[in-house]
DNA sequence: GCTTGACCTTGACGCTAGGTCAACCCCGCA
DNA sequence: TGCGGGGTTGACCTAGCGTCAAGGTCAAGC
């Protein structure tokens, strides 16, 4: 008779691995000597083999129950399904290494390329860091609620940023960073941005922009983040308000106020 | 300002997700509003997002941890690093695979090909399926004993079945499964055996055979298993033991008893 | 003002396959 | 009789949440 160690240095497991097998049941648990101790015999080594064998093949320990009193039908479709699992398991991770290849480079994290690409033009147009990475977070979670569209949006904005007056507008956004709160070149601001808005509507682009995938609280969330970033962006909405804007992710075409 | 649920689903994972991130000290813990709800902002959106898109990589949330705050070469230092183990994983995988790809033939569980192939030949000789399964056993903890040096032992005893008394102790030890268990006929087997031992003796083959690798103690459970097996068995050992011969797994010389 | 249903809170257990104590019992040996 | 090296059960730990449980909060409809 083998105490609990001999059984399990004969079938290459440890005392322990074999006490959770009578756990769960997958190894009968044996008679006892007279104080108390496991006392084995060799078909408890034979069926402690196989399933160190079935176990060590990958096999979830409920299977191994099931496959070893399985009829050599049943074991063959256990093991075709285990292997599925398992070449599942592996397109995963296989998926897992191509996402984690792709976070290499700094930004890329959460973000496509294409708009990496676009956060780098704005910087060889000399936006200052600050401002990107402001730019960078929105994007982030644009990215992640409408990652279908994010290409075409972003196709639009490089498209916008070959008008003269959208590129002054972001070197202005840059320096007004360290502006004081109550600047007076902020007007600066609001009139190039009143031109482009009027361009866009004359252009038939307001309304119907590529921002539609977007929902009106992700807007507005987008919107509050930008307001809560500086006092000034506070004011430069103030005063496009009051010439009837409304909005500054999606701009609408508001009554003007009496 | 965000509830948990508005978070969760911005981010694109579950409010017990978010949840379990405070608890590990993933993303910190907003303000509270008067009822005690959590209130997030856009950075939490942000940060969230960068934490389920390294999870969903399959980087561990320690990793994560270290990784979202760490500058490019730390990342990529850690990417690699992260890569590295999933290679390792996949390879475990693929390894498990080929091994469960083996078993799909019912003995193959926990047996090499070569003892499969020699508990054929047992079948081939006509010898009972309930012996075979007996020795089966035995071969399974041998195996597991001494997995290098399975095959030329299974080499010797196909070389050993070559001689006819071999084959014909097989048979009988067959046909004895069915027999009384006071049978004068056990006399036959003990003839056989010792004319087999005998010429094992001469052929040098003895007391330096090929089951070298096994321990004194395992050989002895292997006896024992097949003492067990039968009271013919016992009886068999007994005989022998008179007429001088030790063991039966392994056998020895043994001085007559007077 | 009351009910209802949706959402929030904390706390706790469950899943895999055991590892790793802790506290205590048992055995052979000097 | 004490000691060292077995054995025993019990309990907590790992990762990443899912899933109750039991109750507080909020907005809406009657």
């Amino acid at each position: 008779m083998l105490s609990i160690s001999q059984l399990a240095n004969y079938a290459g497991v440890t005392v322990r691995a074999v006490r959770h097998y009578h756990q769960i049941g997958l190894l009968p648990e044996p008679e006892r000597d007279h104080s108390g101790y496991r006392a084995y015999d060799a078909a408890a080594v034979v069926r402690l083999i196989r399933i160190r064998t079935l176990a060590g093949a990958g096999v979830p320990l409920t299977r191994v129950h099931e496959l070893l009193d399985a009829n050599p039908d049943e074991l063959a479709r256990g093991v075709h399904e285990i292997d599925r699992e398992l070449r599942a398991d592996i397109r995963r991770l296989q998926g897992n290494r191509q996402r984690i290849a792709k976070l290499a480079a700094g930004e890329h994290l959460a973000l496509p390329q294409s708009v990496v690409d676009y956060l780098d033009r704005l910087r060889g147009l000399g936006v200052d860091e600050r401002y990107i990475v402001m730019e960078r977070d929105a994007w982030i979670m644009i990215a992640a609620q409408v990652p279908d569209t994010i290409d075409s949006m972003i196709a639009t904005k490089h498209h916008e940023l070959d008008d003269p007056d959208m590129m002054q507008l972001y070197r202005l956004f840059s320096e007004a960073l360290d502006w004081p709160a109550n600047s007076p070149r902020i007007v600066e601001i609001a009139d190039i941005m009143e031109r482009l808005f009027v361009r866009a509507v004359e252009a038939g682009d307001v309304g119907a922009d590529s921002l539609d995938g977007l929902d009106d609280s992700f807007v507005d969330l987008l919107d509050a983040t930008t307001m809560k970033s500086s006092p000034l962006a506070k004011r430069l909405l103030a005063i496009l308000e009051e010439r009837g804007w409304k909005g500054w992710t999606r701009i609408e075409r508001a009554p003007t106020p009496k």
